[in-house]
DNA sequence: GTGAAAGCGCTAACAC
DNA sequence: GTGTTAGCGCTTTCAC
């Protein structure tokens, strides 16, 4: 069927062995039989297989990455950035939609696991993971991306996430410097240590600027639009008015501005909103969002470059990096409007 | 190391072509002997390693996806239906982002076919695309994704697209029924065959309606913000002043209606614009956008059902599906201001 | 119904 | 430097 070492090696009148040296350049070759396998690969257009190779070699060249939805814009940014590497490196990746379900991610692992995947890039991980735990004791080579987990204890691990607690803080500050006092602060999910990390810097923030903060307007919920939405909606019925909100991401921000709107407040005249991620709908809203910048094809890049060091054992396990962010100042922010 | 299809035979009792057999259920093994295979295959927790099944079966169970970049939103709800049809089938997906490079999609290509893909989605296709008639004429199993090119003569060939000529007759008509007369139509690439089909939609709705098509007014360009920016801006500085824009995608009305801001004109108060695709954006947009919804993640599905039946062997190529697209109808439409 | 053995296409000792 | 050969882990004839 299709051609073979063996076929080249007959063209070339050598044995498959070279041919297999001149592919790999795993031993030296004297220059003339190297031309003539060259040339026998040219006329028969011969190309290795990687399957086969794959089986002696135990190396497939293919990583797994597992996000939760290639169509949320956090997580294809972060996955462009992985591509880009895995590219750049020689590598391919199996992408995997986990609909933040563990089981999902767990069927898909031992999938992967079965494709004798090199290593898994994961950007689903939950505070707790059992998964990634299981990974860790089997020592298969993983990175984990835009969210960890606490175990670097017992396992060594490697991560690169970005810097949460500051980014909470810069949120937060940035609000305060306007003079705003009462401020709202609506997070993605509390088992997601990310999150936990954001309210710290939320936390901290206020706490600098001795301002009282209220239970009533300090949530946890999920990353998604309507959160945003309802939350606001719900804390405009109750007593505690803010007049700025802290998001846990762009869309729940971009809730929180279509709520205000359906209940007559004007975006920032009335009340500010800072959003978190920096996707693109962030400055294609109406306004344009102040958001906290992470560079997410950045973090995708670097993270698949420590996996792909640790599997040509370049390096080991343990290292975690963490990516500095910043605010990126648009129009959904102003000065506290004056109490008339 | 790693557990394998010895082992289990050695535990079972057995040899190792009836452990085969228990797993592909191939052919009949009595209930005894597959008990005890079973009960070994447990114990040991073994799991098939498919690189190896793959070199004697000549199937990876994994298929390429060929797009320009995940991070545009189009893209990625198309490899979501993709991705989710794969999981359904029991196929995994190798992503690639071709960034509209041929020279990078024949590298993906190639390096593809050497890891024995068995088969290709292919969402990149130009008007005249070389790499995937090179497919076609080796009778590798593909499907062509949201954009089709023509050589079905020569080759059958899958294809799941949507109506484009409707897209653009009904983006039209539906501004005509609004009463606009002079409308501007603003197209991604011309040797991306869908914008010459969307053209077509276009003009005959304006024949159909005997409205004059203007040469300054109808251009080609990419499916870029800045393209729908700054063509809207070279528009207003012409003579020819439309009180409408029909566009190429949501990322272009966008910019159509950003320019339109700077200029003060007011949507759709002004003018109206409508958009394509109906990505996330659109319903997030002030004012939200009336938009041609195509149905991104069933094309992806059924493309790859598609391809997945082929691969299989329970059909032939040659099937070209066309679904139907719709619009939707926001807020950046309405009847054409009066010429006071 | 089950086992022995050849072979998928390649790599990597090991000889020479 | 180069060839021979034994695997890698599995599927699939072909016997029995």
């Amino acid at each position: 069927m299709s051609v073979t070492i063996y076929d080249v090696a007959k063209k070339a009148g050598v044995s498959i062995a070279t041919v297999s040296r001149v592919l790999n350049k795993s031993s030296a070759v004297s220059d003339r039989t190297r031309r003539q396998v060259e040339e026998a690969i040219e006329e028969l257009n011969y190309a290795p297989n990687f399957i086969a190779s794959a089986l002696t070699k135990k190396s497939t060249l293919t990583l797994g990455l597992l996000i939760p939805d290639i169509t949320n814009p956090f997580f294809s940014e972060l996955a462009r950035g992985v591509e880009d590497a895995s590219n750049d490196f020689g590598f391919n990746i199996i992408i995997c939609n986990t609909d933040y379900s563990l089981e999902k991610e767990a069927t898909y692992i031992s999938l992967l696991k079965q494709k004798s995947v090199d290593g898994f890039i994961i950007s689903t991980a939950y505070y707790n993971d059992k998964n990634i735990i299981e990974l860790l004791k089997d020592n298969v080579p993983l990175v984990l991306l835009g969210r960890d987990i606490d175990c670097s204890e017992e396992y060594p691990m490697d991560a690169v996430v970005s810097d949460n607690i500051k980014g909470g803080y810069i949120a937060t500050k940035h609000l305060i410097d306007l003079g705003h006092e009462k401020i709202a602060c609506l997070l993605g999910p509390a088992k997601i240590k990310v999150n936990l990390e954001r309210e710290k810097g939320y936390l901290k923030a206020m706490k600098e600027a001795k301002l009282k903060v209220y239970k009533e307007i300090l949530t946890h919920g999920d990353f998604k639009l309507e959160f945003g939405y309802k939350e606001a909606l719900r804390i405009f019925k109750g007593s505690i008015r803010p007049t700025a909100f802290v998001t846990g991401n762009d869309l729940t921000a971009l809730g929180v501005m279509r709520a205000l709107k359906t209940i007559g407040l004007s975006v920032p005249r009335d009340v500010s909103v800072v959003g978190y991620d920096n996707i693109i709908l962030a400055e294609m809203s109406d306004p344009p969002l102040t958001t906290v910048n992470q560079q997410m094809q950045k973090m995708g890049y670097l993270a698949t470059e420590l996996l792909i060091k640790r599997i040509k054992g370049e390096r080991n396990a343990g290292k975690k990096v963490v990516l500095d962010i910043n605010l990126v100042v648009r129009k959904s922010t102003s000065k506290v409007p004056s109490t008339n």
